[in-house]
RNA sequence: GGAGGGGUGGCCGAGUGGUUAAAGGCAGCAGACUGUAAAUCUGCCCGCGUAAGCGUACGCUGGUUCGAAUCCAGCCCCCUCCA
């Protein structure tokens, strides 16, 4: 890879950020300019929270601003409404307006950790493609727009060919995804002199398709970079926990279990994510890296710590470090984990430890739980549970009235009696 | 419109009348080993139930049968070839 000049892309290249770039060197030319260059990353508002999976693209929006240009955060407000088809075997079920809406403001809070919006010399901007894709005329739109695409190109591209060739269906209305989100390229460039749309590997098409839509409409030229996809040294795809996605909203997964997403993290990925997710130095990374055995857990406590700071800030970073060191190094039953209340009463007159695991949350089911017991994964204070009927009652309880449940080594939940 | 093939548990994929809650693989959970890592080995892996058992499940609806994922009919959807 060629040294860069602009900040910018040094930044991005010595991160780890870049997987293809429509164009390094003009690129590299505009950031370097004295123009700030005006970027953004689409996120579709298919949930209300994003997840590890995308948090690439926001380090990279964060990492933009912080090198003097102008971050938009674009929500697909109008694009959710028909579904992006890659790498998607099925019709995604379609999602209300007031979904969508609800879906979008749960989201922007997650960006305001990451980004500033409000102040500074280059606030980031946070726009809905619904604002005009809404209103769009059918007829003028497939005139001035349509025509710039053939069928034949757009048959050629994975996210349609995965569909046809896996047999699955693919509707008219999720065939156009790939235009609308070009066309949101071109408006965004009008309105806001965006120049540059990031995105993940698999967005690559859909990216190429806005740069040569402005082309031909004669705009500026726009550039397009993506991030590789990341998966765990391993190869699996990286944002699965035992619970599920690694969400970024505290809604969703609590910043303890966001904290020991990370701490978790394997040996061979630790350096990688350090720089992808973190902004360390990057000498320190390399220092933090080179450390073996047991000793690279203290970078794995400063990749947790640092990752958690940024998602769900400074005092909730430390108090799930904070936690875990006391559950894991000192065996304590610390504040923080998750927590579930019982009436005393129940309590008092016992409860089977398999029921009390699954409203603990750590079982799904009463016959999990079950197997768990069985399988030797069960503890109470710490204790292996033997049998799944015998009663827990008040007197596993500890003086503040609390008692911990742990499903195998690394989940732990508390019951307080209330 | 015609001919043929197909729709099985989170995914892939066996299974052509009872021994099938359904082989095998992946993913997941737990145990052992460790460092809250990886790799490896072992167990578990639809729900309820201590258990016996019950409920639900092989695209949908009905039928044949003592008994159906398996046979029959109709319907829905997908694929291939032909028009």
């Amino acid at each position: 890879m060629a040294p860069y000049s602009s900040q910018l892309l040094q930044s991005f290249d010595a991160r780890g950020y870049i997987n293809q770039c429509t164009d390094p060197e003009g690129l590299d030319r505009l950031a370097a300019g004295p123009e700030p260059v005006v970027a953004y990353v689409g996120y579709d508002a298919t949930a209300d929270s994003l997840h590890v999976g995308h948090l690439v693209s926001i380090m990279m929006l964060r990492c933009l601003q912080r090198a003097g240009h102008r971050p938009i955060v674009l929500m697909g407000g109008g694009t959710t409404k028909v579904g992006d088809p890659s790498g998607k075997d099925e019709t995604r079920r379609l999602l209300t307006g007031e979904q969508i809406a609800a879906n979008i403001a749960a989201i922007e809070r997650t960006f305001r950790n990451f980004l500033e919006f409000d102040s500074g010399p280059n606030p980031a901007l946070l726009v809905n493609n619904a604002d005009w894709l809404d209103g769009l005329a059918y007829i003028p739109f497939l005139r001035d727009i349509g025509r710039h695409f053939t069928i034949n190109r757009m048959l050629t591209f994975d996210s349609v060919r995965m569909r046809l060739d896996r047999e699955q269906p693919l509707t008219f209305l999720e065939f156009n995804y790939m235009i609308l989100q070009a066309y949101d390229f071109l408006e965004l460039g009008r309105r806001l002199g965006c120049r540059l749309q990031m995105g993940g590997s698999d967005q690559w098409g859909n990216i190429v398709n806005g740069i040569e839509l402005a082309r031909r409409v004669g705009g500026h030229e726009l550039y397009g970079l993506t991030t590789a996809l990341i998966t765990t040294a391993s190869g699996a795809k990286m944002g699965k926990t035992e619970a599920g996605a690694v969400w970024l909203s505290p809604d969703r997964l609590s910043p303890y279990d966001y904290w020991q997403f990370w701490r978790n993290t394997e040996d061979a990925d630790v350096g990688r994510f350090l720089r992808l997710f973190t902004e360390e130095p990057l000498d320190e990374i390399a220092r933090l890296e080179q450390l073996g055995g047991a000793e690279i857990n203290d970078a794995k406590k400063l990749l947790a710590t640092r990752a958690t700071a940024l998602a769900h800030g400074e005092a909730a970073a430390r108090e799930a470090g904070e936690t875990a060191r006391r559950t894991f190094e000192q065996g304590a039953l610390a504040d923080g984990l998750p927590t579930v209340e019982v009436p005393r009463s129940e309590l008092e007159s016992g409860i089977p430890a398999f029921q009390l695991l699954r409203r603990a949350g750590l079982a799904d089911s009463n016959g999990e739980a079950r197997r768990l017991i069985k399988g030797g994964g069960g503890k109470l204070n710490d204790v292996r549970i033997d049998e799944a009927e015998t009663p827990v009652d008040a007197g596993a309880l500890n003086a503040d009235g609390i008692l911990k449940l742990s499903a195998g080594r690394k989940r732990h939940a508390l019951v307080r009696a209330v």
